[in-house]
RNA sequence: GGGCCUCUAGCUCAAUGGGUAGAGCAACGGACUUUUAAUCCGUGGGUUGUGGGUUCGAGCCCCACGGGGCCCA
């Protein structure tokens, strides 16, 4: 578009009609910024000029100046620093504006009417609003109250807001923050704090896992099986084949042909899909680390697993002690307890339960305690980890490992290699929640398609979290999988074990219900 | 799936027993050359989530639907 055809476009008489072009009624303040960007325009001011000559960040200017400048004191550097509007106060013949860049570092601008003169003064008091994206140019000095500003010589808009921000010293709600996170992120100092901290969580642990020679792989998030884990998936449709695919549910069987074909350390960060629940530890997509070695089981996970989370903590926190907003805490560090399902259910529930208890006395003791289950698709294993959950899970804080699983629930893991009756199998508990888990993987091929059969017949009974049989996952382990170890943890679930957060405040963007209209 | 709570101005919240819908910030107009949640004077801004119902009269009572939250299973 050239210059011309910019600065003829839509003007007074479309007024209207831009303001009823979403269909509803505009409100004063929006209807204010959009005159305001009209007359601009046809005074030849361009609104969202394609560049301002930036020189410094507001994080370069306040690092370069911190403390050095006494209050009133004046340099003769010169910058050019851009950044939005979250602070205006206008006087006659002086005014301030405070900027803030993506992290939330804020720096002031001052334009006196000495420097700029009457006419730029009354432009800026007319076109600049809370929120706008400004540019000035000008010395840094210290106001007489020693504020680090920049002392103005000329200005320029750099992006008009449309909006006015909300009530800058007000909590939004939830829904506000989650349904519109740009505002969230603009207004909420705790909302940019926890994106970068996500960004600093998943820059440690790939590089935790680069140090120890693991190879990052993607597999596919299409796929034709679901299977790897318990979960119900999203299904959908591939027109080229004309075919049903299922969004994954979990890398994990792609991650373990990866092993078969030699690369021996390997690991996954990325998104799963289940088609289950949304409340404030489940999220329909959630990120997930997975991560396989050869010639590992579930003690060598262990200690990986506990080095992931730990340098974690200490490369974006700087401590391994979380405190939450109510003022409990527990530590990350040090050594993580390490408990045996049974033995702990049993302890915990006053009655000895065994890999050998029957289902009929399991089923009744889930109904003394409220647990309702589902007789139809109940299997021992499963009613054990529900208990499990309700009487000892739930009130683990401090990060705890608890070993050696029911094997019918656990169709990807090898028996124990001296308990009867379980498997090699591990979960993390922090917070009261499962923030992973680990196997001594399951590789005997013949095995393998027992399980699968087992979990099929589930499936035809109506349970359907169950697995398929995936047969050229079969035929990949009959070529020969190395003994390995596994391990599955959630990326959102660390950032709420790292924060005491809910889920929706670690997701930048979750999936929220859509609003009528 | 069940129960309870909630939805009012751009944002955060008020509104006696059913009787003209208000405040702070934000906006608009004015004053002000060192403010920093600036201050002072003045003004505008509402389909009270949506649709029905009861009533002379509904933000408030009843029903349905939608969004959100909490608890239970």
């Amino acid at each position: 578009m050239t210059e011309t055809a910019q600065s003829t476009r839509p003007t007074a008489p479309n007024q209207s009609d831009a303001d009823h072009a979403d269909g509803v009624d505009v409100p004063e303040q929006v209807r204010v910024r959009r005159a305001k960007r009209e007359r601009m325009l046809a005074a030849g001011t361009e609104p969202y000029p394609v560049a301002v000559p930036v020189t410094h960040t507001i994080g370069e200017v306040r690092s370069s100046y911190a403390d050095a400048l006494e209050p009133g004191e004046e340099t003769q550097d010169e910058v050019g620093v851009a950044g939005r509007v979250v602070h205006l106060r206008n006087t006659g013949k002086l005014c301030f504006a405070t900027v803030q860049d993506g992290a939330g570092q804020t720096l002031q601008y001052m334009l006196s009417q000495r420097e700029v003169g009457q006419e730029e003064l009354d432009r800026f008091k007319a076109d600049v609003d809370l929120g706008d994206h400004l540019f000035v140019h000008g010395r840094v000095i210290a106001s007489r109250r020693g504020e680090l500003s920049v002392f103005a010589d000329s200005w320029q808009l750099a992006a008009k807001s449309l909006r006015p921000l909300p009530a800058l010293h007000k909590e939004s709600s939830e829904e506000n923050r989650v349904r519109r996170r740009h505002v969230d992120l603009i207004t909420r100092q705790r909302a940019r704090d926890v994106v970068r901290l996500r960004a600093a969580v998943v820059r440690s642990l790939r590089e935790t896992f680069h140090s120890r020679d693991f190879v990052e792989l993607e597999t596919p998030m299409l796929q034709t099986m679901h299977g790897g884990a318990a979960a119900r998936p999203f299904s959908t449709h591939m027109n080229a084949f004309d075919i049903e695919l299922y969004l994954r549910i979990a890398p994990e069987l792609f991650l373990k042909r990866a092993v078969v074909g030699g690369i021996e350390r390997v690991f996954e960060i990325n998104r799963n899909f289940r088609n289950e629940g949304a409340d404030s530890t489940h999220s329909p997509e959630f990120a997930m680390l997975e991560a396989y070695e050869a010639y590992g089981d579930y003690n060598t996970m262990a200690t990986l697993t506990r080095d992931l989370v730990v340098t974690a903590a200490q490369d974006a926190l700087g401590t391994t002690v979380i405190t939450l907003g109510d003022g409990s805490s527990y530590d990350l560090g040090g050594e993580w307890a390490d408990i045996q399902l049974y033995p702990s259910l049993s302890a915990a529930c006053g009655e000895e339960i065994t890999p050998e208890t029957g289902l009929d006395r399991l089923l009744a003791l889930a109904d003394q305690v409220g647990l309702s289950i589902d007789p139809k698709t109940a299997i021992s294993g499963k009613v054990v980890e529900e208990l499990w959950e309700h009487f000892v899970g739930d009130h683990l804080y401090a990060p705890t490992f608890v070993r050696d699983f029911p094997i019918d629930t656990s169709p990807l893991t090898r028996a124990h290699r001296s308990i009867p009756g379980v498997a090699e199998k591990w979960d993390l508990y922090v917070r009261g929640f499962e923030l992973a888990t680990a196997y001594s993987e399951l590789v005997d091929p013949v095995v393998q398609r027992e399980r699968f059969e087992a979990q099929a017949r589930l499936a035809a009974r109506g349970d359907e979290e169950a697995m398929q049989v995936d047969e050229e996952f079969l035929q990949a382990m009959e070529y020969g999988m190395p003994p390995s170890g596994g391990m599955g943890m959630g990326i959102d679930r660390l950032l709420m074990a790292m924060t005491g957060l809910g889920i929706r405040e670690t997701i930048p963007f979750p999936l929220v219900k859509p609003l009528e209209h």
